[in-house]
This record gives C-alpha cells, sequence and structure tokens, in this order.
DNA sequence: AATAAAATTAAGTCATGACTAACTTTAGTT
DNA sequence: AACTAAAGTTAGTCATGACTTAATTTTATT
C-alpha cells in the first residue's frame, strides 16, 4: 500500500518552483522557503537533489528553473490540485478544505483515476477550464 | 501538509480485523499476517500498540476483539473504502485500480470532505447501498 | 513428552523529510 | 578596501512510521 509516487515532498516543491514562477521573474530557493514556510538548508539540499534527478537547473545567480521533465510533474501536480480542487468544491466542500485534501490526494492517485477525475471534471464545466488553460499554456521565460 | 490522521497503518490493521471478523468465527494474529503478507513481529507489535490504545482486546486464546472505539474506526475506514471505491467506478475506473486508489485516499481525507463524497455517493444510488448496510448492520460475536 | 504452531521481544533497517549550527559566498554600501 | 546583509551550502541530528530477522517463549495437540 506504497503511496503512488515516491517523493511526495518533490512533487510539492516542483509545484512551488511553478507557481512561483508564474507571478515572478526569477525564482530562488529563498523564495521557496519563505513560500513554504522552510528553513533555507531543507530547500538547499530539496533543490540539490532536484538538480540532481534533472527536474531543474540553477544558473550562476542562483535563479532555478524547471527542466522539460521537471516542468511536466509541476504542471501535472498542479493540475491535479486544481481539479481535486476544483471537484470537492463542487461537491460542496468549502474552498479551504478542499484546497487542503487536494494537497494530499494530489499525490496517491493513480494516473488512471486522476484521468477519470478529470473526465468527470471536465464534463461538468462542459470542457471549458480557463484554470487548466493557464496552465497548459504557460512557458517559462515567457515573462 | 500532513496527513489527516495519524498512524494510517492502525486504520489498516484495524480494517482488517473487521474484515476478518466478518468471515470467521474468531480473529487471531496470524491471520492478519497472513491476510497483509506481513510478518509475525509487525502484527504483533502492531496489536500491542492497539490494544495500549484501546483498540482491540485480546483474550487468552489470542482472539482479537475490535473496542468500541476500535470498531468505530475500523467501520469508518472500512466505509471510506467502499464508498470512495464505488465513486471511483462509478467514474469509470477499473475495479482494481479503484480498490487500489481508495486504499490510499481513505487515509488522507477530511471528515468534511469525505461526507460530501459520500453524499454523492448516496445520491447517486438513491440512498441505498447493501455494501454501506452490511457494516452498519454488522456487530461483533453475533455470529 | 515431543513437536508444531502462534506469539512475543529485541534489535535493526530503511525511507521520508524536516531541523539547527556553522560556514561560505556574493553583492551592495560606504 | 572593508563591512554587512542576504543567500546558499554542508554536516549532523531528530522524528516518525513501519517493516524485517533472529531468537525465545508460550500454547496446543497428539
Amino acid at each position: 500500500m506504497k503511496a503512488y509516487e515516491t517523493h511526495e515532498s518533490s512533487e510539492n516543491y516542483l509545484e512551488s518552483i511553478l507557481m512561483l514562477s508564474m507571478d515572478q521573474k526569477v525564482v530562488r530557493s529563498i523564495d521557496i522557503a519563505n513560500m513554504l514556510g522552510f528553513s533555507k538548508p531543507s530547500v538547499s539540499v530539496a533543490m540539490k537533489r532536484l538538480r540532481e534527478e534533472g527536474m531543474i537547473t540553477v544558473d550562476d545567480n542562483g535563479y532555478i528553473t524547471l527542466t522539460e521533465e521537471g516542468m511536466k510533474i509541476a504542471k501535472g501536480t498542479y493540475e491535479k490540485h486544481i481539479v481535486i480542487t476544483n471537484v470537492l468544491v463542487d461537491l460542496g466542500v468549502s474552498a479551504y478544505t478542499a484546497g487542503q485534501d487536494a494537497c494530499r490526494i494530489e499525490h496517491v492517485l493513480s494516473p488512471e483515476t486522476f484521468a477519470r477525475i478529470k473526465d468527470y471534471y471536465l464534463k461538468c464545466h462542459d470542457g471549458v477550464s480557463p484554470e487548466l488553460d493557464v496552465i497548459n499554456n504557460y512557458e517559462q521565460n515567457s515573462h
């Protein structure tokens, strides 16, 4: 009964990097630490791992960029977050709780299950989702 | 972003005890070990903890009985399992995957979110669910 | 009494994932 | 050039959860 993907925290870090990069020109370790409320060393170590895994690149200024692979995971996680949150809100869950629960659920879903949940979500919204469009159309460095 | 309830494994053990007690006269540690594929010591230690937490009692024969509190949690977890599995199947997820995912999801839902999911499930089935009835009507020692 | 089955204890391993303390590096300021 | 502040890194620690093996003990069965 192991979680579907290992390193839940990596997904969260990547998701955070994506979110930050969507509303700032550059993303540094310290920004992530501030966002998540973690210490600098925690983030530093996490970034080192993500670098080694080829999920991000870090330039001489400490500016973090998602690689293609990292972006894929970040967008995937963020998409799950949005979809699950919205579905739960549609079911009558309060926005706050929906967001909290989505944070946990998003890491334990099989691709198949998420695909079906997404189908349901899109069906309920006539295939229209500005929120997902924002994610899908986003490209880094296009500020 | 901590899981909603600590000791996910405890919930699984309690759920297993309930399932076993529903189709056997008595439940022993070894039955649980066989069911879950864990070693005897793992189960032994887990049972010790559940005993200390007041979730189960163990008689001189090593027969395990859920306390009121333990039964509450076991039924709650099992109910979540059933509801989530069914909802996912309704969404088009294969039975196998639905069951697998339910195992993970059932441990991370807030009460509020589960309540809304259950509402949805019952609504979709006109309030009729033989599977939930079985759980709700079950009493230990009524074999 | 002998054997087999069940349970327990003790000790160890592993994975995740955070923390503090101390240090280095870099950049901006005076 | 020297200082300071901000950012990043290294190394070591801690906590939790949850499983394992090895060895022993207890219990049951014949």
